[in-house]
DNA sequence: CGAGAGTTTGATCCAGTTCAAGGAAAGTGG
DNA sequence: CCACTTTCCTTGAACTGGATCAAACTCTCG
């Protein structure tokens, strides 16, 4: 059963848009552009959607279930995870979010949000307001493009976790989450082949694969054993990242974005 | 093990555009007004996507994974699946298709498509390119806001696919899945509450809920026996659905679509 | 009528669960 | 700086939901 925290947040002021509007080039932006060249002013439209600094406490819950007209983030720095509980109290983690990733978007398209989103770290993040989004896919259509093809990389990612629970072992489900995890870590620029630093915990991971925390410590301690990966001390250390990859069945290419579609 | 079949492709001739393209009022259509207030030029550009009219037989595998330059499909009758395969030859099957969806979108955002699409019964369908997308998105950002709107719908299905698999028990699993059928047939105006007519087989249920045949078998006698749907012939009847809704745990919540959002 | 495609049932087995309990690390407050 | 708590990790033992193997039965349809 899951541990449930209920901390503070703390809201910083307002942030001015100065130059830095100019060149916001945060992840999101990055991440964008390698699908869509986007214009100066799609990028200032863009960066409009940076006008709300927040931050929150590791355990504040930033997207409730149910809630009507929430607002979305887009990360800059942490992580977080979206998840469903269920009648019996057990709950779901659908995807964890880390910097660049637009978090609770599906919230602001739906008139009411059906999932919750949680800090697993400090969080710094960009609040957009629905209107902010609306307002500027009706600027630029180049934008919402991009940010389609965004949430579609993301339903990737969401189906690829959907054969991970319906059709692989426990032992299978963790090489292919690790193995994911570490690949859109080094997206972003962080970590690499030999491993990458992992706030969660055995209950996150029991939480996401569909299976108990009791059993998640025993897989770990298989592959552990089988010098494939070591999951310790919140760092995940690919042992033997190309066993793993065999024994996962892992492929790339749902992640992979080799260049601008759209010019 | 699933059963594969390799059927041939009838391509009609491409239909005229006439009066027709005015009044296309497709599902898809109905579907994305009940969203965004379509304009007639918005319109205009969606019909644009219904040029060219395809027909498939049963068991033809619409979409391949791996595939580059893929185009996507507006499905206006039949029953479709989207699906992936992994190496051991096992498949999970990530949704189902019915009239008025939008089939392969993620295939023309991406370079090369990650996932296959497989006709259940035979299938009157659009082919939309990927340039008229592309297009019609630059031409009318209300259009790319409502098709966003739709895949994210797509995703909330995906998401709702993947707690079941990941914590409900078989017959929850089957309960909600038959329930989650049901209520999107009714939105496009077939069945009721008393059930509706549903091609699949015993295998496509195995496929999608992560169990073996053998034990969707027993499951769906259970549920008989228990006097809450029966699945036989052709046809789902829901014998007592609020005990069904209460045994799944179903919220149509995530399906709901409750007047335009944006006008 | 014969052949595939799909459904049904029984018997056996095992991957992963549940229950139960200790242990280590990290904070918290006196 | 040491007791105390909380969070998280680890391991053992027993149990069970669903898988697998095997076989027969029922459609349809060519």
């Amino acid at each position: 059963m899951p541990f449930l925290n209920t901390p503070l947040t703390k809201q910083d002021p307002t942030v001015s848009m100065g130059t830095a509007m100019m060149t916001p080039q945060g992840p999101l932006t990055r991440k964008l552009s390698a699908f869509v060249a986007l214009s100066g002013s799609d990028l200032e439209t863009l960066a409009r959607f940076h006008k709300r600094r927040r931050s929150f406490l590791a355990g504040h819950e930033m997207i409730h279930e149910g809630q009507k007209n929430q607002s979305a983030f887009i990360l800059a720095k942490g992580w977080a995870f979206s998840y469903k509980m269920l009648p019996d109290g057990d709950r779901q983690i659908v995807d964890f979010q880390i910097a660049g990733d637009f978090l609770g978007l599906r919230s602001v398209l739906f008139r009411t949000t059906d999932h919750s989103v949680e800090a697993i770290t400090r969080i710094e993040a960009s609040e957009v307001l629905a209107t902010d989004i609306l307002d500027g896919f009706a600027h630029s259509p180049r934008l919402a493009t991009a940010i389609l093809w965004a949430a579609s990389r993301d339903e990737a990612m969401v189906v690829e976790h959907l054969v991970n629970l319906g059709r692989r072992s426990a032992e299978e489900r963790m090489a292919h989450f690790l193995l994911e995890l570490g690949a859109r870590q080094q997206l972003v620029g962080i970590g690499d082949r030999t491993g990458f630093d992992c706030p969660l915990t055995q209950y996150h991971l029991a939480d996401a694969l569909g299976l108990s925390a009791v059993h998640v410590n025993r897989v770990l301690r298989n592959l552990r054993e089988q010098g494939l990966v070591t999951f310790q001390k919140g760092r995940v250390a690919f042992d033997d990242i190309d066993g793993l990859v065999e024994l996962a069945g892992f492929d790339t290419e749902y992640l992979d974005q080799d260049g601008p579609l759209m010019r």
